[in-house]
DNA sequence: TATTGTTATACTCTATAACTATA
DNA sequence: TATAGTTATAGAGTATAACAATA
């Protein structure tokens, strides 16, 4: 991309490769729902952990594990998110080394309204392929990510969606 | 995602939308980077670093306005790249103020085996499609790239390909 | 003994504001 | 005055290692 991205003109723009065209595509998105985030002063990381949380009250380990950080990172991750009041610990019921977190009702109302963004920031990202395109491209999408889903564990991100059904 | 990659059978699974896809496939992506430049004790920042410098020798004013940092970041970015021998600071020839950042042979060597690694990474990724539909994904996914990059300035990252021709 | 979570510590990355040295 | 770069400072995010409480 670089400067193929500014000067030249559309007409002399060669294809990507699908390798460079995925890298680029992901860091595309990747920067455009780190900038919404921080519109409500949210990293990438504390996207996640809220949209987590949105189906899951997991224990401080299980989220060490749906977010793939040590369970040091996660104390301080849900530190700085209950201090905004935005999630909340509670005792495990079963284990009373354990605690739960769960989103609270403020924490549930940001990750609702980022999430609604991201959804329209990637839909005006596709406006320009006509509609038949843009669901050959999901097609596309979903077999390459339920194959690597298959080869891999839990891969889960999904700003959009942290679904577990 | 979620559980939803893990344990459900490939024939239950509903396709995603292009939304939830788009999002799903920018931190798969993203995430087998981060992991593969760790290989190489780099960050990813790091790793865009060296790709941007593949092709250029610019300022650190510059460094700043193609990383999208303050300045102030560009220094310690900087500082710890020079401390491992992958760059050098070289004054301007033209402004006894500024200096020019370029790659040392450490550091040509060491970002164009990342680069081969990332790209590996991306073939493997898109392995399950035939050669077919490769290419469709990366027509589609070209025309989206292109219209934003229409849309907007620079939006380099270019892991895989920081060139500027 | 093993597990859950926290703390202590250290490092990277980032920004803002103030500074220096040029221009 | 304005620009290039650094420094001082502060904070998020991450990991490793050591620890307390509980299982």
């Amino acid at each position: 991309m670089a400067s193929r991205s500014i000067a030249p003109p559309a007409t002399a723009r060669e294809e990507l490769t699908p390798v460079d065209g995925l890298a680029q595509l992901a860091f595309v998105i990747h920067r455009l729902l780190e900038r919404r985030a921080a519109e409500h002063d949210l990293s990438i990381i504390q996207t996640r952990l809220l949209g987590v949380l949105r189906d899951r009250t997991p224990t401080m380990n299980e989220l060490a594990q749906l977010l793939d950080l040590d369970k040091s990172s996660i104390t301080g991750l849900v530190d700085r998110a209950e201090r905004r009041g935005l999630v909340t610990r509670v005792p495990s019921p079963t284990d009373r080394r354990s605690l739960q977190v769960s989103l609270t009702d403020d924490g549930r109302s940001l990750i609702s309204q980022a999430s609604t963004r991201f959804q329209a920031d990637i839909s005006i990202l596709l406006d320009p392929l006509p509609p038949s395109d843009r669901d050959g491209l999901a097609s596309l999408i979903s077999r390459v990510l339920v194959a690597h889903a298959a080869h891999h564990g839990v891969d889960l991100f999904t700003t959009t969606d942290a679904r577990a059904h």
